[in-house]
DNA sequence: CTGTTAGCGCCTTCAT
DNA sequence: ATGAAGGCGCTAACAG
C-alpha cells in the first residue's frame, strides 16, 4: 500500500487556487470567505480527503477538545459502563474522548503511566477511575490539567468527584434482608487496600445489621473474588442464613460455593450481591443486588469536567448519586 | 486552582542554563551531552514537572506511538476483553492505546466519526472492531493509515486482520450437543445485517446438524437479544430438544424463558451460547459455550499492526485464532 | 560535545 | 474579503 502524503492545508490552498489563511478560515467557518471561494476549497479538502491535523491545531490553540479517561479494568463490567456514559455526554458536548486501561491488576505505576500520556496528547481535562489510586499520586497533575474523579468522592482540593454512595447501598442491602426476617447474615469484607468502595459497602452493611439488633458475621477476604473461599466454612452449622457480597461476580461465585453443596442449599442461603448491570443482570440469575447508576456517573463526570474547562462553574463540586436495590430471587426469607 | 504556564523545554534550558537543543537530546536519550549538563537538565525537568507535549513531537516527528482503537460497544464483555488485550500488547511494545467506543449501538456515521477523530490525533494506525462497519466505508482511510480490522476477516486490500472462525465453533456446538443425543434442535439465527458472524455461527450449526441427519429448526431473530422472544414460541410440543443461541446473553435470556415455563423445564432443554468469557462464564451459571479467545485476538491485532508500521511484515495478512467449547451444565443429553 | 537554525501544520493578528 | 507573516513546542540537521 502506497500511502500518499497527508494533504494539509497548504494542499488544499493549492488546489483552490487561494491562500492557505483562506482554506484555514473557511473550514473552520470563521472570519469571511467569499461564498465562492468556500465552495472551492470545501470541494478541494473533499477531493484531497483532508483530516486536520489536531496536533498543529492544538499547538496554536493549546485545546484539543479532547478528555482523557483512566480505567482500572474494562474487563469489569462497571468499567466498561462507566465509559460508554462518558462517551454519549462527551459527543452530545462535542468533545472526544480518548480512554485507557490496564490489562488486569491496575498497578501505581501504570495508572500513572497512562495519565502522563494522556497529558503528553494535551488532553483538556483528566477523568480519572482507578479506584486504588491514591490521590496524592495524582495530585500534582492537577495543576496541569482539570480532573475529575468517577466513582469515589475526593477531598483533595482543585478535584471534583461523583459517585454512588457505597455506604447508602450497604445499609439498603441489609435492611432488604433483614426485612425478609434474616437474624444472622455472614458480609463479606474485603481488604481496604484493594477497595475502599467494597470496604465501605460492607462496613455500612454491618452496620445496619448490627443497629437491628441482629447479628453480623464477618468474613474477611482479600478481594471480591475471593469471597467463596472465605465463604465456604462457613457455611453448614454456622446458622447464617444469607451472605451479602461486594459485587455481583463475587455473589455468583459464592452461589455456586452453594450450589455445589448439593440439596436444597441454594434455598437455604439468601445471597445478595452488589452493582446491577451488565450481563449479570439478567433475569435468569435473578440477583438480588444494588443497582448503581454507572452510566450516569460517567455522564456526570463530563459534565463536571466540561462545565470546569468552559468556566462555567468550578473545581471542588462533589456530585452523589444514588442507586436502589433490585429484589431478586437470591434473596428469600430464611426458611 | 491557578494552573501555571506548562513548561516546555525552553523553560527548563533556562532554568539549566543550556540550550534547548541539549534539553531536547538529554531527555530523549540521544545524541551526546555531557554527564553534568543531563543532570542539571534531568533537575530541572523534575522540578518543573515537565512532561513532552506529544503534539510538537508529533508534528516534526510524524509519528506518535499511538494507535486508536474503534470498538462497537464496550458494554459488551465482547469489546471490554477484546481491548484489554490490546492494551496489554501495546504496552509490552511501548505503544499507548487510545480507544474509542459509543453508547448503545454504533451506527455508521459514527464510526467514521471516531475514525476521524483519532485520525486527526495523529495515531500511526488503527484498529477497528465495530462488527457492522461495511470495509467500502472504512478503506478510504487506509491511504491515510494503516487498519487492522479486529474480529473479523476482510478481503479488502491493504487490510490485515484476525479473527476467530465463527463457523469452526458453530460446528463444534453443534456437533457436541449432537454427541450428547440430540436429534431436534433450535438454531437461532440473527438478521446478517446486525451481525455477520452471529449469522455465520447459525448457518455453521445449521449445517452440522443437517450433516449429521438430525433436525435443526430455525428461529429467526432480529438482533441476539430477541433470541428469547423468537424461541418462546416453540418450546413445548415442537419435540425440539435443545436451543443454540448465537451469544451467551441470549442463552440467558432463552433460559429464562425456559424457567418461566415452571417445572422440569429447564431439565428439558439444553441450551448453548456463545462467547465464553466475562462475568457469565461463572461456573455457577454453567453455560455449554465456545470460547473465543478475544485477549489473544486483541494481542495479535496490535501485532499484526505494529510489525506493519515497523516494516517487520506486510499487510494482507490474515490469521485465524481457534476457540473452543466449554462444555457446562445447561447442555445434557435429551430426558 | 554544544548551540543555531529551519521547519512540522495550523491559526491568528496585521496589513492590504 | 484576502494574503503575508509569525509562532505554538519540539526535533533534526548543520555548524562550530
Amino acid at each position: 500500500m502506497v500511502r500518499s502524503r497527508t494533504p494539509t492545508i497548504v494542499d488544499i490552498a493549492v488546489e483552490a487556487g487561494v491562500s492557505k489563511s483562506a482554506v484555514s478560515r473557511a473550514l473552520l467557518g470563521q472570519g469571511d470567505v467569499s461564498a465562492e471561494k468556500r465552495a472551492r476549497i470545501e470541494d478541494a479538502a473533499a477531493r484531497l480527503g483532508y483530516v486536520a491535523n489536531a496536533m498543529a491545531r492544538s499547538l496554536v490553540r493549546s485545546q484539543t477538545r479532547t478528555i482523557g479517561v483512566v480505567l482500572r479494568d474494562v474487563k469489569k463490567p462497571y468499567y466498561a459502563f462507566l465509559q460508554a456514559g462518558m462517551q454519549a455526554q462527551a459527543e452530545k458536548r462535542d468533545y472526544r474522548i480518548v480512554a485507557t486501561t490496564n490489562a488486569g491488576e491496575f498497578e501505581v505505576e501504570d495508572a500513572l503511566r497512562e495519565i502522563k500520556n494522556l497529558i503528553s496528547l494535551q488532553v483538556d481535562g483528566l477523568v480519572i477511575a482507578p479506584a486504588r489510586l491514591p490521590t496524592d499520586q495524582f495530585a500534582p497533575f492537577l495543576e496541569r490539567t482539570p480532573i475529575v474523579v468517577a466513582g469515589r468522592w475526593e477531598e483533595a482540593p482543585g478535584l471534583s468527584s461523583v459517585a454512588c454512595d457505597d455506604a447508602d447501598g450497604g445499609h439498603a442491602l441489609a435492611d432488604h434482608l433483614l426485612g425478609l426476617g434474616h437474624r444472622r447474615i455472614a458480609v463479606v469484607q474485603v481488604d481496604e487496600n484493594y477497595s475502599l468502595r467494597y470496604k465501605t459497602r460492607g462496613a455500612a452493611m454491618i452496620d445496619s445489621i448490627t443497629a437491628a439488633g441482629a447479628e453480623a458475621v464477618v468474613v474477611e477476604s482479600p478481594t471480591d473474588l475471593e469471597s467463596a473461599a472465605a465463604v465456604a466454612s462457613l457455611l453448614g452449622d454456622s446458622g447464617v442464613t444469607a451472605v451479602m457480597c461486594p459485587t455481583d461476580a463475587a455473589a455468583l461465585d459464592v452461589l455456586d460455593v452453594i450450589r455445589l453443596r448439593g440439596g436444597d442449599a441454594l434455598e437455604r442461603y439468601s445471597v445478595t450481591g452488589y452493582d446491577g448491570y451488565g450481563p449479570l443482570a439478567s433475569p435468569y440469575i435473578g440477583l438480588t443486588t444494588f443497582k448503581t447508576p454507572q452510566e450516569e456517573i460517567g455522564r456526570t463526570a463530563i459534565d463536571l469536567l466540561i462545565d470546569q474547562l468552559e468556566g462555567r462553574s468550578g473545581h471542588d463540586r462533589f456530585v452523589a448519586l444514588r442507586g436502589e436495590v433490585v429484589p431478586g430471587r437470591t434473596a428469600r426469607p430464611p426458611l
